[in-house]
DNA sequence: TGGACGATTGTTAGCGCAAACAAATGAGTG
DNA sequence: CACTCATTTGTTTGCGCTAACAATCGTCCA
């Protein structure tokens, strides 16, 4: 009726539909209509009913900026990962985003590309936003990365290891424990003639800790590593394939493999498939994850599940209880899950 | 040597330092201060320097809440994907992520599962952090949802999918063409008896596309599906695996089965390679993606690789290109690959 | 040497919202 | 019916920053 020259719609000011607007139209006062939409108490079914009625027709939408800035709360969660390249650390994201939604929190990603210097400039450009809380992979960072998720005053989860000191908070395994596992199972398997193929584990360092623990392993029942295949490259399946075709040609005596993980363990299966290599009986091949695809593989993998998926859903969890005041486990070690395939 | 009682470090306020603290400090105004951090032109050297030192003594951190309030300019992207469930849609947000981040912007995460009402929530509540443009997957929404992303009035990109009008701009490829060109090559390969593996078609409307172009191709060719298998579960290796027996058992003369995506297709092969299926002379396995792991089976399987990772760079490429004033292509089909490989 | 001009720095106001406090309203009570 | 108290609504203020404008400074030339 007395609306704009223009249209009997919206008017449509640039930035959007503001609070101030929408209690206009609806004929109360600005914070009236914040009560509306935040509080539930004390405001009566009438003016609710209106403002309401306002919102709708103007398609308000709040703005978070402002209400941020104003609250100094943001409900925004930073997560930093390492890679999107294969799939481990979506399934953390997965995990972490789930909860982070249903608690009404939005996840803001990084990705550090498996450089700690990358990963401390991601931090400082996050704290811009002043995050709710912090996921970020792995207890090793940057000095000034430490310095910087402390001083930010954050709940922190440090998550996918528990070998070290967190920050603040740790949801994981130990990687350490994890090679260690399979060097046992190896050696006890009667296994003497080991290799290890892996990517760079200067850069992985969970790949590297595991590694570590599978050489303790074997030294402590007398068994040295006989040779391994390192790549300057991510793990990857056709690495893995070419990573054991080079190394048996170096070392045709062995009779295990140990793999940084799955991608690669499965692409050396695919190795012996094409090149008629027993499995295990003349090689036995190992990984570590517990990806679907080694489930899926005409001979199931031998290999340790890293629970990925509740690993991002306790790291959400965590900040959350934290957030809500209660006071979750400094470092809360979840174990990993031994699956004893067809493969060694 | 004047500073608070407590230490000769950082006073430490709640929600960090703030720009007028560095003011303090470094004897200038705030807005000196906002100069040097961002502006380029017109700061001595002097008072640069003296700023400079006082942003490192302090630790101080902008706060680009209240800056993106005060401009209207968030810098922030949201990319809303189905699923962080395989790797397919982590490839698309790795591509984007990349450019966004080089180009200053941070991402923001949504995934909708596949729900196209959960997508709409999604987008409204996205939209209370006013981003700077966005990134969703695939051309179908709810009509609100539609209406929300033309009124956010930043830059939209529907990715993964030509086959409509978008809302603003497009990256992609054809479902409906790649699913054609499945179909043409089987039935033009000789196979006549074919089947189709596939996940919920209902909820991956692409995967429903190229499930549409196939079974046209098949009928221009005087072909007829002969059986299908869909479940109500997402894509995954065990599925096609499973799937695959289950249809063959149905329709045990198929010689050909197309599956919605090489996931399914290689957990196919592997139920070929189980139970002594010969590939492709007694079967055709064909899939969709060109996931690396159907290049490390022994068989390479034949499939369309989707420009996945490509599609988010442009996609992002195409947003930045826009809020600098350019005027990228509105719907732009940067096609696919078809790999041949020995399995059909 | 006065005044103009460019370079540099400061001041004011407001982005949109919510906390804190203030005011108005209505329902009971003695 | 005056008064109290709970409920409901409004006003003021400021979160931290930057755009726009204002003021200062020194310098150069006529």
């Amino acid at each position: 009726m007395e609306n704009s020259p223009t249209s009997n719609e919206e008017p449509e000011s640039p930035g959007g539909v503001t609070l101030s607007e929408v209690a206009r139209l609806a004929g109360v006062s600005g914070m009236t209509v914040s009560r509306v939409l935040h509080d539930h108490a004390n405001v009566s079914e009438t003016t609710r009913a209106k403002v309401q009625a306002a919102v709708t027709a103007l398609g308000y939408v709040p703005n978070r900026l402002a209400g941020a800035l104003a609250t100094a709360k943001t409900r925004l969660m930073v997560v930093i990962i390492p890679s999107l390249g294969n799939i481990v650390f979506p399934e953390v994201l997965r995990g972490a985003n789930e909860r982070f939604e249903a608690a009404g929190y939005q996840s803001v990603i990084g990705v550090s590309d498996y450089d700690l210097a990358r990963e401390e400039q991601l931090i400082a450009a996050m704290q811009s936003w002043r995050p709710s809380g912090w996921i970020v992979a792995g207890l090793e960072h940057t000095s000034r990365a430490c310095q910087m998720l402390r001083e930010a005053r954050s709940p922190v989860v440090e998550v996918m290891d528990v070998d070290g000191e967190p920050i603040d908070m740790a949801v994981g395994f130990s990687n350490v424990r994890a090679g260690r596992d399979m060097g046992a199972h190896l050696v006890d398997g009667g296994r003497r003639s080991i290799g290890y193929v892996g990517g760079d584990l200067q850069k992985d360092l969970r790949a590297g800790k595991r590694y570590q623990g599978f050489v303790q392993a074997l030294a402590e029942r007398g068994v040295a590593l006989q040779g391994q295949f390192t790549a300057n490259q991510p793990s990857s399946l056709l690495l893995g394939r070419a990573g054991l075709a080079q190394l048996l040609a170096q070392h045709p005596g062995l009779d295990a493999v140990y793999f940084s993980n799955d991608d690669m363990a499965v692409g050396g299966l695919m190795h012996c498939m094409a090149a008629g290599i027993a499995v295990p009986t003349r090689l036995a091949v190992t990984g570590f994850n517990g990806l679907e695809i080694g489930e899926a593989v005409p001979q199931r993998l031998t290999t340790i599940r890293s629970p990925r998926y509740r690993i991002g859903q306790l790291a959400a969890d965590h900040i959350l209880a934290r957030l809500a005041g209660g006071t979750p486990p400094r470092s809360e070690d979840i174990g990993c899950e031994f699956i004893l395939g067809q493969t060694a």
